[in-house]
Order: structure tokens, then C-alpha cells, then sequence
DNA sequence: AATATATGACAGCAATGCTGACTTATGTGC
DNA sequence: GCACATAAGTCAGCATTGCTGTCATATATT
């Protein structure tokens, strides 16, 4: 995950260890064999998500880390990318924080030239973030580091997995998170195509 | 998210409004049109991820924040109902974070009685995890608070679609952490279906 | 007996959440 | 035009959960 030098007498042997691992956890008395079924198949999910993700932030983590960084400024460069003219209020949204705390993240950002705020032309209160070159190029370095284990992934697994995948995840998201993903969609189909083809 | 009353005057309209999402950050000259559709993928994925993740924990934080805990002891509780008599060490390399951490939530789940440690049977210095009835209780609760949401998502995608969220999400995940996802397995196959038939 | 390992504990620092309170600019309704 | 609402910013203080460094104790290993 981070940075774990030796230090004093910390974890070591990186071997997982026979763990028995009985699941057990619940299954009071047993009988409703299919409910335990899916419940186990949840559980599956939450582990897997959680090893996914602890793995992913890996790299970009440490890339942040170097410039005096971390996750929250990372999700910022992010999603400030992917919708350019990104209002803060919508950011707050998805972020699902508070301005805030928001504010010690972006402040930085902005700050240090790696985005930018236009005034809104319909709604001049409101503040249009997008990144600049720098804020590009930084983002993208980050998106790197994470890209060779997505590749990975999507190599391994294969296209039908990678849809279902897809699938999944947005059954977990809200609506409201949703409303966000169809936009970035409508935004695919106008202007993505045009490159393939 | 989290808690978020009223207070001066923070985020309020929840439209998302119709955010534009040129989803512009690279594209310097198209050409390579495989290779972004490729990249545009991958980045959709740490969009779903990220919603995901963002609201499947929601529903157990505010749990967790009721009894004055964070998402680590969930993790901790989740990690050790998954693994009884998890060794520290495994739990260390399994969270990714120094002995230092996981002591400052290992602490009071032992202390309020959720989690209970015993004596390694092969190597006596080792301290094996496990929840006692409370903590199985209190992660069961936790648990509950998120199926809602994993049920929906299995539900709508379908058994398929499923499979291949699993294998993508493995496909994410460092050799370290299949290690401990391989044994959850080999515990399933001689204890799941037992249950079920 | 010497050394290594598993765990625990103390101290201090950093990142990133939160609440509360208040300001400034701008839009809206009447 | 005035009253009120909304978008955004800012200051202050607190909590959670990471990190580093240092040291102690029990138990294995050689």
C-alpha cells in the first residue's frame, strides 16, 4: 500500500500463511442452504472489491505521495478530467464530501497550477473547474501507473467478463451516482465513436 | 456519504445538473484509435469503481459512526469473520497498513469485547483473531446494511454478468492478495456445500 | 547462548473527513 | 429594487486513520 521501509520490528514474512479460513461468521443453524449461498457470494464481493481497490491505489498512491499528495487530491484530478467544466457543486456530489474539506484538497490544486476555475457563463456564481496542462499531465501519470493492472485484468478476464463487470458495478451505485455515469456515456457516443471509426 | 445536517450553507441542489463530460484529459492527436477506446475503458472502470465503492459503504459507515468507529474496524471485523484465527501478521498483509494502524482499531474492538485473540497453537507468540458473539453480531449488522445493495446488483446483472465482475476484480489483484482469496475458496469446497446439500 | 521473529506499545506527525460560523457574489421572486 | 436563496470560499477546531521511529516482551531458531 504505502511506504514501509524496515522500521523497528514491523510485519515481515510476506507469506499469507495456511490460514484455515472457515467462514464462519453467522450460519446459526444452518438450513436456508440458498440464502447462505448468496450471502456468501456478497461476502465474495466485498473481499474482492476490497483487494481490487487496495491494489490499484498502489502505484498512483505512491506517485502522490512523492508530491505531497494522497488519494482525496487524486480523486479530484480525476473526475475533474473526466467532466471538464465540472461544477463544484457537482463535484461535492460525487465526491460525497463536504465543500470544506473539499477545499483543503482543491485549494492545493489550484495553487500549485494543475487546475484551473472559469466563471460559469449561465450561472456566473458558479466556478467551472478544469485541469490544466500540468493538471493533464499529472492525471495522466496517474492513470499510468494504475493502467498496466487494468490491462491485466481486462486481458485475463476477457470482453463478456469485462461487461458484466460493468454491469455489476453499476448495479451498486445509486441513482444518483448513475446520473453521473449515463452523462459521461451520452458524452462517449458523440464524441468517441468519431475517433474509432 | 456521511453525516451531513445543515450547516451555513453548504451543498444543497442534488441534480447533478447536465454536466457536459467532454471527458477530454489526453487525446493530444487521435490516430490511434484502439488505444483510446482502450484507455476510455479503463478510465470507466475507475469511474464505476469509484461509485461503487462510494456507496456500498455508506449504509455501514453510518453504522460504524453510531459506535464511534471508522471503516477500519470494519475491515478489521469484516477480515477476521472472514479468516477465524487470523494471524496479525496475515491481517497486517492483508490491510496494507503498519502494525501501528491496525493497533490503534485492533485496541478498542478487543477492549469493547468484539474481538477476541488467542495463543498460536504451533508458534505460541503468534495471537490468532477471532469475533466473539458480539463481534460476529456487530458484523453481521454491518453486513446486512450493505446487502440491500449487493443483492440489487447481482440481481439486475445477473449470474453471468456476476462471474465476470468477479473475474475482472481478481484480475486486479496482486498475487499477495489472490493468495488469501485462494483460501477462501479452498475452505468454501469443504464446507459450503455441505450446507447446501 | 545469540539472534531472529511476532506482537505490543508510546510518541509525534500528516492527510482527510466533519461541524459550526460567516462572507461575498450573484440569481430569483415579487 | 428589495428580500431572500444559492454557489462558492474561508477560518477554526476536532476525529479518524494512515505513517515514522523507538523500544519491550515472549518465544523460536540456530
Amino acid at each position: 500500500m504505502q511506504h514501509n521501509p524496515s522500521q523497528g520490528s514491523n510485519a515481515s514474512k510476506p507469506e499469507p500463511g495456511t490460514q484455515p479460513g472457515h467462514t464462519q461468521a453467522g450460519h446459526p443453524q444452518a438450513g436456508a442452504g440458498l440464502l447462505f449461498l448468496r450471502e456468501e457470494e456478497f461476502r465474495i464481493a466485498q473481499d474482492k472489491l476490497f483487494f481490487a481497490f487496495r491494489d490499484l491505489n498502489a502505484a498512483p498512491d505512491a506517485i502522490l505521495h512523492e508530491l505531497g499528495y494522497g488519494r482525496a487530491h487524486h480523486r479530484a484530478l480525476h473526475w475533474i478530467g473526466r467532466m471538464p467544466e465540472l461544477k463544484v457543486g457537482d463535484l461535492l456530489l460525487i465526491l460525497g464530501i463536504t465543500k470544506q474539506s473539499l477545499a483543503r484538497v482543491l485549494g492545493p490544486l489550484i495553487r500549485e497550477g494543475y487546475v484551473e476555475q472559469g466563471k460559469g457563463k449561465v450561472d456566473r456564481r458558479q466556478r467551472l473547474l478544469v485541469l490544466t496542462d500540468k493538471g493533464v499531465a499529472l492525471e495522466r501519470r496517474l492513470f499510468e501507473a494504475a493502467r498496466e493492472r487494468l490491462a491485466a485484468a481486462y486481458r485475463e478476464a476477457g470482453g463478456p467478463a469485462v461487461e458484466g463487470f460493468r454491469k455489476v458495478l453499476r448495479g451498486m451505485t445509486t441513482e444518483q451516482g448513475r446520473k453521473y455515469l449515463d452523462a459521461l456515456e451520452a458524452a462517449r457516443s458523440q464524441k468517441g465513436p468519431r475517433i474509432l471509426t
